[in-house]
DNA sequence: TTATAAAATTATAATAAATATAAAAAGGTG
DNA sequence: CACCTTTTTATATTTATTATAATTTTATAA
């Protein structure tokens, strides 16, 4: 089982119970959004504020074990894979996926020099799940005709 | 020169005034956000609200002949140019740039199979007037010491 | 051109995400 | 325990976006 708060404290952050119950509602949830985070740890900790999970993403984001994704939404969501990689968001039921990509096979021409230190690769679509879903539902209205 | 008139015609949207200067606003400015589109295009229609800068862009994104851009920021930026391609943030002057990329040269490899409709690319990082600036500073200071 | 219907624009209010601030609580150290 | 530092909390504020309804503009046809 992965030692939450022997990871915090390897990166200097001192393993709060917020901290460590929202590293672990991040770790278990597909990258929630503040709201999400807030009201899921608020379970277990009904005096958590939500300033505090603000603040304790940023303590994360500083240390680089959390990296803050900003989809096609207005609200930002939070992941605990911090190395660069894809995801596809569905947009029937906004799920969120991670994917590997290899970052370096992607071929580019940047109009002049510059230092790259992030990269964010997203994909919109239709996810398995609701493309069968659709099918269903067509076949099924099919027969009724 | 460039009709936009013609162009939003093709695309079946009626050449408003407010229409023609928030498209033309948006291909002359680089991907601005909504409150830019809204004081830029004021200027020349004092009697713009910011609500038409919503519904118009809601308008260019049904015809899909704006793109709506989500970096790591809260507001929403836009661009003209709707196929997919790169956007490279610099975290020091904070601008945009856009970038060729063949998306088909990504290797990724997705968990399931799915309708990929829109890719994103982002990079973050510094842009080389940032770099240069930087290392100018450097060497003032390296003088001075 | 005028009457009328449809669509766009506006002003306003409401919602919601994020930030700022200062007091209270908790943690670390001698 | 006493002290200082850091975190957490409650609260207020700012800001982006959405909702709504009244007003204005545009398109169409008599």
């Amino acid at each position: 089982m992965f030692d939450i708060e022997a990871f915090l404290l390897k990166h200097q952050i001192q393993p709060y119970i917020n901290r460590v119950k929202i590293f672990e509602f991040i770790m278990y949830n597909d990258h929630p959004s503040v709201d999400e985070i807030y009201k899921g740890v608020r379970k277990t900790n009904s005096r958590l504020s939500k300033m505090t999970v603000y603040n304790v993403l940023e303590v994360f984001m500083r240390a680089k074990i959390v990296r803050e994704l900003r989809l096609n939404e207005k609200e930002a969501r939070y992941d605990i894979r911090v190395e660069d990689h894809g995801h596809f968001k569905c947009k029937k039921c906004h799920k969120v996926f991670d994917f590997n990509v290899e970052m370096d096979s992607i071929k580019y021409e940047l109009p002049f020099d510059c230092f790259v230190e992030k990269k964010d690769l997203f994909f919109y679509g239709i996810c398995n799940k609701c493309l069968e879903r659709r099918k269903n539902k067509a076949q099924t209205i099919t027969k009724m005709l």
